[in-house]
RNA sequence: CGGGAAGUAGCGCAGCUUGGUUAGCGCGCCUGGUUUGGGACCAGGAGGCCGGGGGUUCGAAUCCCCCCUUCCCGACCA
């Protein structure tokens, strides 16, 4: 092992970064610039995340639908901010059929204008609210800086639509979503720690009247916003006429809301879990939470371990088998740069005495444990693991968020970590001067790190960072 | 989109300055054998329109122009 395989973390973080999502075969770049191809290993982790959220969402109501990807231009234009907003980084069709188009077509960047439409038509009386959609699809935003799941111009996501009858309705609607979808996956599933909070107007999705956001720090210091909910107002359902009939009778427009998670949690999740060895993937979201590997090239040592993963897969533990025919070392790096939680080996001086090798990714702890009982270990084991990532994530988290009271102490804390301080001394000219820095308010909290119902409330903080 | 660097086998690179027959090296890959408790070894082998297009030239990986892609730094972002 003389060579590191990986460029190691503190030497380039970027770097190591690229490494990883290359050698643990999660994703390569497409033929067109910004576009990504996930691989297999890449895209099961994108399902089991696709699971865990879309089990959440329909628990808290919502209804799976899909619209197309096409939406006429004009629709984006319907609403002021929200064009504006997107318009630069719009992909649009002009050619289609081997004719140019009498309008053009936009690649949906987001879809709450076609959501709009369409909401305008279903909606006809209160009765008909709350309507609760969502949609797994692709978007399109076209990038300058492109980087694999963290910044790509076609990602993968999913995005709520909701037409309430009241604000109070809508606020409330997207705020659960925030906290019990959003922020109990990450924190359950990803064992990624967040702050929760709102968006400054200057961070604000574009057509919003509040944004919520959950931060993510990475290992590097950096914050990733990994899930957005939106208060949209009556801004859409003015834009699309989308009203209702109240009990009274009078004619109201509805309060929309828009919220989503994309493939860009799975940047997060490399970034705040991964090691110089590789990938360390959460139990709860890794497509392999244990793989049985053969020590030597003999056919008991292969029927044992046949054997084992049989037990542990009957047991509910996603296993794989490994008897090829590389060596021992090689094999061992390729399933850590992987991030598979558990690496069980089996070898002839194992099966001697009845027992197994038990490796685990986090720690890189190695134990002897007896083969009939592997299995309920194996279960403890991945338990364990999930918590402490958790619990050293958070860990990393407070230790680089630092209270500072100035501007100027905040630009130092956010050389390598986050910064909290007063929203007020912040708002307005420091917003730009962090800006220079290239620090931004990522959220606005309450003194007691809950979130505010709007930037309007008094004494509120702002966490501050460099971000992705 | 601005400023910089780069594209030669799956990956990492040499060759280019000074144009000249069959374009090299390391890793990986294939075959056979010996191996396997932390990136094994020996022998043999496959794999290239030198990113794409155009030009200069008797002749281009090499010189010139345009385009595409990647990386770093800025402006934009889930």
């Amino acid at each position: 092992m003389a060579e590191p395989i990986l460029t190691p973390q503190a030497e380039d973080f970027p770097k190591w970064y690229q490494d990883v999502v290359a050698k643990a075969e999660m994703a390569d770049n497409g033929p067109v610039r910004g576009t990504m191809v996930i691989r297999p290993y890449g895209y099961a982790i994108w399902e089991r995340i696709q699971s865990a959220v879309d089990q959440r969402i329909k628990a808290a109501g919502a209804k799976n639908v899909y619209f197309p990807l096409f939406i006429p231009e004009s629709y984006l234009q319907r609403e002021a901010e929200h064009v504006e907003g997107f318009s630069p980084e719009l992909a649009i069709v002009t050619i289609a059929g081997g004719e140019e188009l009498a309008e053009p077509i936009v690649v949906r960047p987001t879809s709450e204008t076609v959501f709009g439409e369409y909401m305008a038509k279903w909606v006809q009386s209160h009765r008909d609210l709350p309507l609760l959609l969502n949609q797994w699809a692709n978007v399109v935003r076209w990038e300058m800086r492109p980087r694999l799941f963290l910044r790509t111009s076609e990602f993968l996501w999913q995005e709520g639509h909701c037409a309430h009858a009241s604000y109070e309705d809508a606020s409330a609607y997207a705020t659960k979503i925030h906290l019990e979808v959003y922020n109990d996956f990450l924190q359950k599933v990803l064992a990624v720690p967040t702050y929760v909070g709102i968006k400054p107007k200057s961070e604000r999705f574009a057509g919003a009247i509040n944004s919520m956001t959950c931060e993510g720090m990475m290992k590097d210091g950096k914050a990733l916003q990994m899930a957005t909910s939106h208060e949209l107002g009556t801004n859409f359902a003015k834009a699309f006429n989308i009203t209702f009939q109240s009990e009274a009778g009078s004619s109201e427009f509805c309060h929309t809301t828009s919220w989503g998670i994309s493939t860009r949690t799975i940047g997060g999740l490399i970034m705040a879990h991964g090691d110089d060895k590789g990938l360390v993937v959460p139990p709860v979201v890794a497509p392999i939470q244990a793989v049985v590997m053969a020590v030597r090239d003999d056919e008991a040592v292969h029927a044992a371990c046949r054997e084992l993963v049989l037990r542990l897969q009957d047991s509910g533990i996603r296993a794989e088998l490994d008897i090829s025919s590389g060596s021992f070392g090689r094999r061992a790096t390729d399933w850590e740069i992987k991030g598979v939680p558990l690496r069980i080996e089996i070898g002839p001086r194992d099966l001697a005495v009845g027992e197994v090798t038990v490796a685990r990714r986090d720690t890189s702890e190695k134990a002897q444990v007896q083969l009939n009982t592997v299995v309920a270990h194996a279960q403890i084991l991945l338990e364990d693991m999930q918590r402490l990532l958790y619990s050293a994530a958070t860990g990393h988290r407070d230790s680089n968020t630092h209270d500072v009271s100035t501007v100027e102490e905040a630009i130092t804390a956010a050389q390598t970590g986050f910064a909290r301080l007063d929203w007020k001394t912040v708002d307005g000219a420091g917003e730009t001067v962090l800006k220079k820095e290239a620090i931004t308010v990522r959220c606005l909290q309450r003194r007691d790190g809950t979130m505010p119902i709007s930037d309007q409330e008094p004494d509120l903080v702002a966490i501050v960072a460099k971000s992705y």
